[in-house]
DNA sequence: CACAATGGATAAATCGATTTTTCACTATTG
DNA sequence: CAATAGTGAAAAATCGATTTATCCATTGTG
């Protein structure tokens, strides 16, 4: 098998420098680009690089040096079209900059988050990115802080007194759906969402309602959230509407409840947006295939990952200064799931007919 | 700040060794859990690595050894559900056998592919888990033959005769797709597909036509792919409707081909499954809550996943032998997306009133 | 009692780079 | 012409582990 023959041991920078007749400090510096070798001899241990096909080990090379040029990334989760971008933007960035990547998914646990954390720790990594399960002040942040690791935390985070954070900004994106429901003349909404980390949940549920109140003080606002996972969610609101409730238009906080929602919507045979509204936070590739259309909060990917990136690598670089807490604006994106209360079929109006695109 | 102070450097096996009044081979022996050691000292290094909070540094540690413990994965992207979960599978396989993965998304490049693969082989890793963009014959694989590298390729990849291959058996399951339409009547289907590797894409189509023409040889089959990339395919759908075809049911390769034949339905006013039948190869979560809920083959991930990373650490502990193509059975998930012809509001039939669910 | 065998541990070599120190040699200056 | 300054490169130390070779102290055996 060629897969065994061709298993020789790659060439060392050693190879190169006896090759060109120097030594490996020689070579060393040629290749990190010292001006101090004489050209003759920088040309030879080029030839010689080529010859062999010699490349640097990353492993050893990191062993001497003060900070490893590896980064990590900590999601949630991969399987979400938006931890999947980030992940894929922050593997962009690092390479940019000669850095690895290592990434690794906590699969919403915490304690699965700092065991992660307690392994890239042990690969001295220069920094990470982290995307907490919870919030900012779950254990693995701490872990960072008492051993000294530098890092940006983004996504489920407002602020934090010792790491910079990025996040979108859900309250005012919030806010704007407020405006685009209250503005239809939506009086009944129902918000649901995870607890994720108590801040961030409050935050998003005081943008939208301060909004929604400034613009219709009658408007009345019920909030659906669970602790844990997104079962519970959709037990709560299917006995929400058994209860007999029928609000006119529902805004879920997180990806998930938009499909709970869309599915519970189903089981009671509830048209959208004839019969209730639906905006989502989180946009995904199918919501603007299907009839209807989901409405939703699309999150700026590219500028939190670039942000982060960017604030990540001024620390690596040793700047000082207080924590920064940054939001990047959201966008919401208008479609066919918001329609106005009372105009479905059972009050005379609406047709599910949709129009050719445009 | 903490972020600073804290950062001292973490204790090597020579701090543990000197607290411990031992040598740092005997830390070693103990932390490799050889029995030669005096159970006293052996007890003296325990305490001091508890005291100390000693951790071994795995790029040191792997240093010195001939294998590497780091393996890699490539994926075309990390956006989509089935990478996604194929990720998170592997790295918690890898993970269980105190391996590091390190992923890497080739944005559906082979140029990138490559690349990606050279750093990887930089790294020295043990092995490669590959899905690779086109097909086992493209620049990647060549390298890997070339430079010796054990690795596995999956998905889209029928066999190898260099490395072994996991997939899904499309064929099969594109056999059972086949069944489902022309055993509900369908006798005018269109197949859209990218040309990713000719081998597999026309695996599947032969999958499908051999089954439908056995079932009903006077099905007509059209096929619409594209060499590149997914605009393409979507204006030659566009393309195909404009012209007058009027196939009842489409067959989509892949997962944006399934969301383009959803958008063009709707461009075109066509409701599923009244007016035309559609099944799409992968599965997704949003599939489930639409109306109609959409019809699809979902690939068996974990067993891919599981599969590969079995046959990868076999390779790379030295088992020797032909390499294997294993294909690993799809399910069919039969949804509201598919219907009978002619039962459309065009015909008379049909209500897209949808019932609630059981 | 001398010598071999054995258990247990340490010293030293190694992995493949980077960085610091040392050194040889040339060029400048008093 | 001797002392000093300056160049460029080699030698050596280092990073933090693992592995091999070496060594010492017992114990066992003839």
């Amino acid at each position: 098998m060629a897969q065994h023959e061709a298993q020789q041991r790659r060439p060392s920078i050693h190879d190169v420098a006896s090759h060109a007749g120097v030594s490996a400090a020689t070579v060393s510096k040629v290749l990190a680009g010292v001006t101090t070798v004489k050209p003759e001899n920088a040309q030879r241990v080029i030839d010689a690089v080529e010859l062999l096909g010699y490349r640097v080990d990353p492993l050893a090379s990191d062993m001497r040096r003060a900070k490893r040029r590896i980064v990590g990334a900590i999601m949630p989760e991969f399987e979400s079209e938006f931890f999947g971008q980030m992940v894929t933007e922050l593997e962009g960035l690092a390479e940019q900059r000669g850095y690895t990547l290592v990434a690794a998914s906590s699969r919403e646990s915490e304690a699965r988050e700092k065991e992660i954390l307690a392994r890239m720790h042990d690969w001295r990594v220069a920094g990470v990115v982290l995307a907490p399960v919870r919030n900012e002040h779950g254990p693995a942040a701490d872990f960072m802080k008492t051993n000294g690791m530098t890092g940006v935390l983004i996504d489920r985070v407002l602020s934090d007194d010792a790491f910079d954070t990025v996040s979108a900004d859900s309250v005012a994106a919030s806010a704007e759906v407020a405006k685009m429901l209250v503005g239809r003349g939506h009086k009944h909404i129902v918000i649901i969402g995870l607890a994720e980390g108590a801040a961030t949940v409050r935050a998003r549920l005081d943008g939208f309602r301060a909004q929604a109140l400034a613009l219709d003080p009658s408007v009345r606002i019920d909030v659906i959230t669970s602790e844990v996972s997104v079962e519970p969610l959709r037990t709560s609101l299917r006995d929400y509407f058994a209860k007999g409730e029928r609000p006119t238009a529902v805004y879920s906080l997180l990806l998930k409840g938009t499909l709970v929602a869309l599915s519970e919507f189903r089981r009671r045979g509830w048209h959208c947006p004839d019969d209730i509204s639906l905006v989502g936070f989180d946009d995904a590739e199918w919501m603007q295939v299907t009839w209807p259309a989901i409405a939703a909060v699309v999150q700026p990917v590219r500028r939190i990952a670039g942000e982060a990136m960017s604030l990540l690598f001024r620390r690596i670089d040793g700047a000082e200064g207080p924590p920064t807490a940054r939001l990047e604006p959201c966008q919401v994106l208008m479609r066919e799931s918001v329609g106005s209360p009372g105009s479905g079929p059972h009050s005379g109006g609406g047709d599910r007919q949709q129009p050719p695109l445009s």
